[in-house]
DNA sequence: CCCAGAATTAGATGTTCATCTAAATATCTG
DNA sequence: CAGATATTTAGATGAACATCTAATTCTGGG
C-alpha cells in the first residue's frame, strides 16, 4: 500500500503505465518514449514489477512488458477507499 | 498533478488526511495522532496546503485545519483517468 | 505589557531515490 | 562458437526530502 503510492510518485513510472495502456511492449519499445538510459528504465520496470502493476515475459531476445489489470483494479479500489469521506457516496 | 502524487507518497500526510476526514482539527489535535515533532507536522501541513488538499483558518490562538472537499474530488477524477484502460468503462 | 501556549520558520542532518556509466547476462544469427 | 543486440545488475553520484532542534511569530489572559 505504502509502496503503491511511492511507485506512483514518480512521473516516469506513471508514464510507463500510460504507455503500456496502449499495448504490451518490449523494453526497447518502451524506451523510445523516454530520454533516460536503458538502465534507468530497467530500474523503473523492476519497481513496477515488485508492486505487480506490470508483468514481464521473455520472448526470445526481447522481454515483453504488460499491465496487470487485476492489480490496477485493486488499486482503484484502494484509492477510492482512502479518499472517500465518511458517509459520502461517490 | 505531479505534485499531488508526491504529496500522497508520504504515509504521514496520507494519515493526516485520514484524520481530517473525521473532523476539522487544530494543529495540536492533529499532533496527538503522531509521534514526530510539531515542526515536522507544520511542514507536512504546509505541503498539503500548497496542493489545496487542506485549508487552514486561524481561530484565535489556534489554527484549524480542514479538508478541501472539492480538491479531493478533482483528485479522485484524476486517478480514475490515469488508471482507466482504453475502451474500458468502470 | 509580559508571560504562556500554539504554530511556523530557519537551518542542519541523514536517508531515500532517480539517474548515470560500466560491466554482466541472455539470446539470436551467421 | 563469435559477434551483435537486448536487457539487467552493480556501484557511484547528486538531488530531493523527512525529520530534528532552536529560534521566531502570533494571540489571549492576567
Amino acid at each position: 500500500m505504502d509502496l503503491i503510492f511511492k511507485v506512483l510518485a514518480d512521473k516516469s513510472r506513471r508514464k510507463i503505465l500510460e504507455v503500456l495502456k496502449e499495448k504490451d511492449m518490449t523494453v526497447g519499445e518502451i524506451a523510445k518514449h523516454f530520454t533516460f538510459t536503458g538502465a534507468t528504465l530497467s530500474h523503473h520496470l523492476d519497481i513496477l514489477k515488485k508492486t505487480r502493476l506490470v508483468v514481464s515475459e521473455r520472448k526470445g531476445q526481447y522481454v515483453k512488458y504488460s499491465l496487470n489489470t487485476s492489480v490496477f483494479e485493486e488499486m482503484i479500489a484502494l484509492f477510492l477507499n482512502i479518499f472517500q469521506r465518511k458517509g459520502e457516496n461517490l
